[in-house]
DNA sequence: CATGAATGAGCATTCATTCAT
DNA sequence: AATGAATGAATGCTCATTCAT
């Protein structure tokens, strides 16, 4: 988590020369852990409680800060909310959408960014923010939008996108899938609120049902 | 849900017999439609504002009762809740586990299914309580599982029985989904899920959209 | 204080017949009750501590009631501070605006009314809420000009009457008074901000003050 | 006050000699002018909000300066209050302090310094600073006793030995004001609580006012 | 001296739940 | 059974004050 927001400034930033800019990163820095560490914890308290139900001050604890602190970072609770998605799911969609290189069958593209989504987000705390969109994104409808033009609306469009190649190299034998690239991922996301609500239970292999669900769309992935 | 089927049964049964017993039943049936009253004014308030957000203030305004008789049906906020995924879900998924006749074919039965739970669940408020189970389920495991065990149990092996005979008819082009029964009504509630959040700025014609999806699975439809 | 709100509705009650009636009462009775006690203690604590500053934990615990049941009587806080005024000063008014008997000088009708001022309001927790309303009034617009139109405006006019029937029976000896009979009251209005500030220290003889002010304005009250 | 007032005094004699002691009075400026637009800028909130609902981030705003420059010049935010005071109302006061010049009509004189407390105090944000003193004074009682020793009583004096001047020479009508010479200034106060409250929407002619009530006081003016 | 990020006590308001009527 | 007034714990947000830089 430090990690994730963290490492992308610290790569953005070139080694760091004088010790009077060593003195200003520190506290910029410290902010920014700071931040981070509060966007962290609420994804937690979010995710485990509700948005509704999720008290700042058990955020707070878990960030390590103070109650106002939080203020100084987020306008309000909806806030920290919206900052969760910026932060955790956007990032995410770039890789979705670089082209898919020529040589590699459309199949074995698919599988692999499956693969990474259930690396990246169904393995992760990742996840639990989709699922929390899902849950609570009714009630904001601003944050609906901002996550329908910022994720979804792009991840349709490279996954349209691939399957128009798939289908221009005859590699496509459901040409209905190019009107609904929804239907790719709807079972990821019935995997993800499936384990929120049956996990303990029963259980779900996300990647059999992902791969039984691509062999059914593209056919049995040929064996190289 | 219980007392409430059962006042119905009862009230199928009685013949009508003398004044005194009319007097109690018509108490009693003042009784179970107030119960109902405030099951579908919780069902509105929670659907729209979420189960915490909710307040039983508005739930008995809505139902037309004082607040406190909230509590002569339901012990808190929670059973009430549960009772609305008792009432609205289970009966519903009786339909879905009448064996299919075997004259007919395995996809046009799928269809005939998938119609009627667009019909009878999305295009009406039952939407609003799978919605509802799967935003705020997580927080009640105990709901969880008896949505598991009621309906999503049955809901399961009834399709896996259809999908099976469809095996044994030679009507399946892809075995996998007999692993994976899920698979056939992901998108249903990808489809509820999206309308819940996206559906101002971006519907979605879940009929097509599952129409689509039955072509996949099944291939086209013949016509007679 | 339950005098005030209280002896007012049992006036205009008639002495209660029925039972059943007896029992409604005793309800409507308490809830007037603890309204007033409200009212009185929120009184207490906004002219000790100020608007911003008194709590209503402290009204609520001075007035015996649970914080929450402020809120079944008034919307917020601003609505408590507005129902002290409507409460407190308004009904003072009529008692300025009967007309003056046409056998007594005015002087000695001014004097009266005077008197009666330092009686009822002066020497009363009236004071606080006139304190009041000229201390937070500022902050309050809607507050003055309700205080304005149902105070102000009525007393002055109330005044300048009684100053005009002065003038045509020639007792007026400053025709001045009449564009402005804000010179009457203007000293008592001095002498409740110098109770606030200075009684302590310096106290001030409000009766003696305004009797001297009012000799300056009328002459010396001939002993009958 | 104090410090404001003696570093005024400071480089008023101050000739300016060395660069060392230049820069060191530089310094000294610079801190001085701090704290002067500190106090000009809580006079500004705090007349606009109130002195519990004026929030020490805005002052610090308006001031140009960061929170915590403040309370480098003042121990906290009542000291702030009580400075507001000192600085504005106080050094006022002198100028009511000359004794009268033996020629001039009492009456005169007094139309002179209503005149000056019109000019330097009812239309400049003076006002306000005894708006404020009559409003929040009763929850300071320091701030009152302080204002008292260095404002009023010393007013009132004056205005006594005024009066007892113009009594020895004739020129007083009513010998009572001498008991009470607040009397004078009352309509002045009303004023200045009437503009808080009333302004908006019923103006008031303070200096009409004002000539009326000396009118009445002392008769009207004899033009020379 | 100056800064402004951080603190945490404080407070208005809400709402599930109870209980006297 | 039904009511709805009363309760009081819970919680988001504010802001005076401190202190490391």
């Amino acid at each position: 988590m430090a990690r994730r927001a963290a490492s992308k400034l610290r790569s953005d930033r070139a080694p760091g020369p004088a010790a009077a800019a060593g003195e200003t990163r520190k506290r910029s820095e410290k902010s920014a852990a700071r931040r981070t560490a509060i966007v962290d914890a609420a994804l937690q308290e979010f995710s485990t409680r509700g948005f509704e139900a999720a008290r700042l001050d058990d955020v707070a604890k878990r960030a390590g800060v103070a109650k106002g602190t939080i203020y100084l970072h987020f306008r309000d609770k909806e806030a920290l909310f919206q900052e969760i998605v910026g932060t955790m799911l956007v990032p995410m969609i770039a890789a979705m959408e670089v082209p898919p290189p020529p040589d590699v069958p459309i199949r074995t593209i698919v599988q692999t960014r499956v693969d990474m989504f259930i690396r990246e987000v169904y393995a992760t705390e990742r996840r639990d923010v989709l699922r929390l969109v899902m849950a609570e994104g009714p009630r904001f409808p601003h944050l609906a939008e901002f996550y329908y033009r910022n994720v979804v609306e792009r991840a349709i469009a490279a996954m349209r996108a691939l399957l128009a190649a798939a289908a221009a190299r005859g590699e496509l034998r459901h040409g209905e899938l190019i009107a609904y690239p929804q239907l790719v991922v709807a079972p990821m996301l019935m995997a993800i609120i499936w384990s929120g609500l049956f996990e303990r239970f029963a259980p779900l292999d996300v990647s059999a049902l992902m791969h039984s669900h691509l062999d059914i769309l593209f056919g049995k992935e040929c064996a190289p």
